[in-house]
DNA sequence: GCAAAAGTGTTTGGATTACACCCATGC
DNA sequence: GCATGGGTGTAATCCAAACACTTTTGC
């Protein structure tokens, strides 16, 4: 046994833990990243990923989904872990490590917030952006290729469309995500197994023939995944 | 701004954080997870997954390596970072945040030593672990989900493997991982474009035809990965 | 009718599966 | 020779890609 660990253990309680909270969004046939103008030292002015200290008391996904809250007001929103990032130097004020989660949202559906951390806010389009404050264009890269593996594995696309969708818009989605073209015919050949409700209704003001809304079964893919009938894969 | 905010800065930095390492290997037809039973308390006496503090000015994948050595002598092997687990009440001498990382190791390559934090470490088959310290059960079954990923993506298997190896033990390594049986013929039809050396050795001391010793060819993978022109999937 | 995008069918080649069979070694 | 596992070939099937085609709407 370490005898100078017991002794030693009540030092190591002088790191600081935060969350950065990664929110993805679609508009414009673009997967966006919302990000925030920092107005306090550090980096004081520069872009950054918007992120919070973790309470004493909180859990870590309860952190994340104030962080997300305060920023959106939006609740109840799925969110999933990624990276962990502690580089000693990574925070010029102490060692605060930080742990990475995202959302993926609807961006027409809620107004974000400048709130506490920042005057400006704004949705950036992830394969165009720039430098960021802290490490947070490393955080951005890992976190994109996780978002990636997860719309390829788990139903999340449906979090970012609106609840209606055109089979098209979902084909955009895919193209945006990985920047790559896709064939319409073979698309729709790929997602034929995914338990969709086909609605009674169409797009409206398009002058060419409007495209049939779809919204995802919930239910139905809940069930046939407990049964094991169906795994969703793009 | 929060005005709040920088005045309490300070106090945010009383957590503690933990590195916990899982160390995987295989022998006798299963994949094992390398515990340690608890010498100190909390759980003293308790099985756990061997871990320890991060050092003020280390960064995690240097505390992972550290930890990873002192447990088995071990250096320059490949790690990899897990999930992260920071409920409040999880370790009950203070706010103990804890990210997991892994390695793949060669059983038969290391006496791994008791060392400072216990007297007892065993190699336990992972589908075979039963109540651990902390909230080590669920560490490691997250952990095991991330390695199964990563054998079905990247060559890491190898790392499982001695230098050189029969094809159907590479076989039945994947049998253990995700425990299934597997078909010979497809088996090694699949994998016939992974760039193996072909040996001219042969298994020694079986009473049946012995099989030919492969080994992975990690140049010539890495020169096909470079150029795009192979890509590793099971 | 024409433009534009929705939506579908057909062919082809490559990968996956199931299964049968032959081969080399020890005893 | 026989038992044991190593190692391979074939046919059926499924899946993905490429491409051409028809349909429905606005103007």
């Amino acid at each position: 046994m370490k005898n100078t660990y017991s002794i030693e253990f009540e030092k190591f309680f002088s790191y600081s833990f935060s969350l950065d909270c990664l929110i993805f969004g679609y508009k414009d046939g673009e997967i966006h990243l919302l990000l925030i103008k920092r107005n306090m030292e550090p980096f004081l002015g520069e872009w950054a990923i918007p992120g919070d200290l973790v309470y004493p008391n909180e859990d870590l996904p309860q952190a994340a989904s104030r962080i997300l809250f305060e920023l959106t007001q939006l609740k109840d929103l799925e969110l999933h872990q990624g990276g962990t990032f502690g580089a000693p130097d990574r925070h010029p004020m102490g060692r605060v490590i930080t742990c990475a989660y995202f959302a993926l949202v609807q961006i027409n559906q809620l107004n974000a917030i400048a709130s506490s951390w920042a005057n400006e806010i704004a949705w950036i389009p992830i394969y165009k952006i720039k430098k960021l404050a802290f490490d947070h264009n490393a955080i951005v890269d890992s976190t994109i290729l996780i978002l990636q593996h997860k719309l390829k594995t788990q139903p999340v696309c449906f979090d970012l469309l609106p609840e209606k969708f055109t089979l098209n818009e979902l084909q955009c989605l895919y193209e945006a995500a990985f920047n790559e073209a896709l064939n319409k015919a073979n698309f729709r050949k790929k997602i034929k197994t995914i338990p969709f409700l086909k609605t009674n209704e169409k797009e409206q003001n398009v002058k060419h023939r409007p495209a049939i809304l779809y919204s995802f079964d919930t239910n139905k893919y809940e069930r046939l995944v407990s049964k094991e009938l169906f795994k969703f894969k793009m």
